[in-house]
DNA sequence: TGAAATGTTGGGGCG
DNA sequence: ACGCCCCAACATTTC
């Protein structure tokens, strides 16, 4: 006699029903299968536009759930408690869910899993978050890859298997088990004003995603590899929001990728790279997940960052009024958008470390509150990349000068125009939308004087190279 | 997916 | 015709 008990589906930052290898296993197990959600003190920890986006998403989730006829269950607690909940109330004899790679989520995995098997449940862990699992891709002395390029030749020629269709149909169980409502969760909450505002530049679900991976195929792959340099086009895939959640998987992108590539558009090799740079990224956060907290080039400890977040530079810095026109844009940016453009990002990142010689974890840490594509390990090593502290790092002497910066990747000034209200006398929405969604206690106004340098783009400089001359490591 | 300092080359103006 | 200088353009080195 078959199993007939129901398979719970437990979604984390999966948020998709197509090439998704535990639903997939769930459908085709012939049980019923419950999908689940939980709010627990992983997601809790999260900054405040990743949980708000995050609730986006679980919305578009659970809608094209229930055009399958089925539905996504939230529970709000510890989460192996819920599932014990869960199984007692449903009778469930299996758990599916993703792998996850983060510290954080390793652990809660870890626990559950082995947990679950002591109850004798069924608990598995299925890919789907990555093109290659992080023990995978192995070096010939058969360590894991510190380096990027030798990871890419190792892995672009790899047979990717073909992405797999969204289920037909997702059994429904007798009767459902209870859950939340998702508005009572409140997960936008912290994000204050500004929730309404990033709420318009959000693409959410996983049919939006297809077709903003579709629409950048047909008309920005080409153009891809000196377009996404330049932060007043669109030139880039604007896919990461929905990588990070699982809207969209690796691999459909991968392929896509890879199609665009034989057809001989030109840009197709350099986004398949940054595909690989998010893997890269992974696998080191799973191997070393003190990258995400911790200098992962020890010998940093030693370099005197200040760590101060309550300093006159960390607050320009934040509030986007350092005086440095591209940095200010990009923190706008960020402010209203939930996202900035990479080019940007590598520019802030090497103002608040080497001009304004504060610690990358001061920035790692406002862009989890900020961004809502948020991914915790691109984070980690874009930040440490950044700092020079990182595996594969720029660096330290390798100092982004923001003005020159400016001419090299935005000679029209758009993207600083059009983020940048003071001085302008007919300045962009988006420009004006920032003052709106900030706190007011940070007294800004678009009709305030431009702000004058808060450390000089030659003198931080100067001080960088001081300061590394003088490292005693 | 750096910037700035320093070095090298070669064309053109000029006496 | 030739040497000299200037300087832009490019290459290399250094931080």
């Amino acid at each position: 006699m078959t199993d007939k008990s129901p398979v719970l589906m437990w979604f984390r930052r999966d948020l998709r029903l197509g090439d998704h290898p535990a639903l997939t296993a769930a459908c085709e197990s012939g049980r019923p299968v419950i999908p689940i959600f939980f709010y627990d003190e992983v997601v809790q920890g999260q900054g405040a536009a990743p949980r708000f986006r995050l609730e986006l998403g679980l919305e578009a989730l659970s809608e094209s759930l229930a055009r399958k006829g089925s539905r996504l269950i939230l529970r709000r607690g510890d989460a192996l408690a819920c599932l014990r909940d869960l199984i007692e109330e449903t009778g469930a004899g299996a758990v599916y869910w993703s792998r996850l790679y983060d510290p954080a989520s390793k652990d809660r995995d870890t626990k559950v899993k082995a947990a679950l098997k002591e109850d004798g449940i069924d608990a598995r862990s299925f890919s789907g978050h990555l093109l290659f699992e992080p023990w995978e891709v192995e070096t010939k002395t058969g360590g894991f890859y510190k380096v990027y390029t030798p990871m890419w030749r190792a892995v672009k020629d790899a047979e990717i298997a073909e992405a797999l269709p969204s289920p037909q149909r997702i059994s429904a169980p007798q009767s459902w088990p209870a859950s939340d409502a998702l508005s009572d969760w409140s997960m936008a909450r912290d994000m204050q004003r500004g929730a309404e505002i990033v709420r318009g530049h959000c693409t959410v679900g996983e049919s939006a995603a297809a077709s903003r991976l579709g629409s950048f195929i047909a008309h920005g792959i080409a153009d891809y590899a000196d377009a996404r340099n330049l932060p007043a086009t669109n030139g880039t895939s604007n896919l990461s929001e929905n990588l990070t959640y699982g809207e969209i998987s690796p691999r459909t992108c991968w392929h896509a990728g890879m199609r665009a590539r034989e057809e001989g558009k030109s840009g197709a090799e350099t986004w398949l790279k940054e595909l690989v740079w998010r893997e890269f990224a992974y696998h080191l956060v799973h191997h070393t997940p003190r990258i995400v907290e911790t200098n992962w080039r020890e010998e940093w400890d030693a370099f005197p960052w200040n760590t101060d977040e309550r300093v006159k530079e960390v607050k320009a810095w934040k509030q986007g009024r350092t005086g440095i026109p591209f940095v200010d844009a990009a923190m706008r940016e960020m402010y209203v958008t939930g996202r900035m453009h990479n080019r940007a990002r590598m520019i802030v990142a090497s103002y608040l470390t080497k001009h304004l010689l504060c610690h990358w974890r001061i920035g790692l840490d406002w862009f989890e509150e900020h961004l809502i594509d948020w991914d915790p390990a691109s984070n980690a090593l874009g930040w440490q990349w950044s700092a020079g502290s990182g595996p594969d790092a720029t660096p330290y002497f390798r100092v982004f000068n923001p003005i020159t910066q400016l001419d090299k990747f935005d000679k029209s000034r758009d993207y600083i125009s059009s983020w940048i209200a003071e001085g302008y006398s007919d300045p962009s929405q988006a420009a004006l939308d920032y003052f709106e969604a900030i706190p007011k206690q940070w007294s800004m106004s678009a009709s305030d004087p431009y702000p004058d340098p808060i450390v000089a783009v030659d003198e931080g400089r100067r001080r960088a190279l001081n300061a590394y001359e003088n490292r005693d490591f």
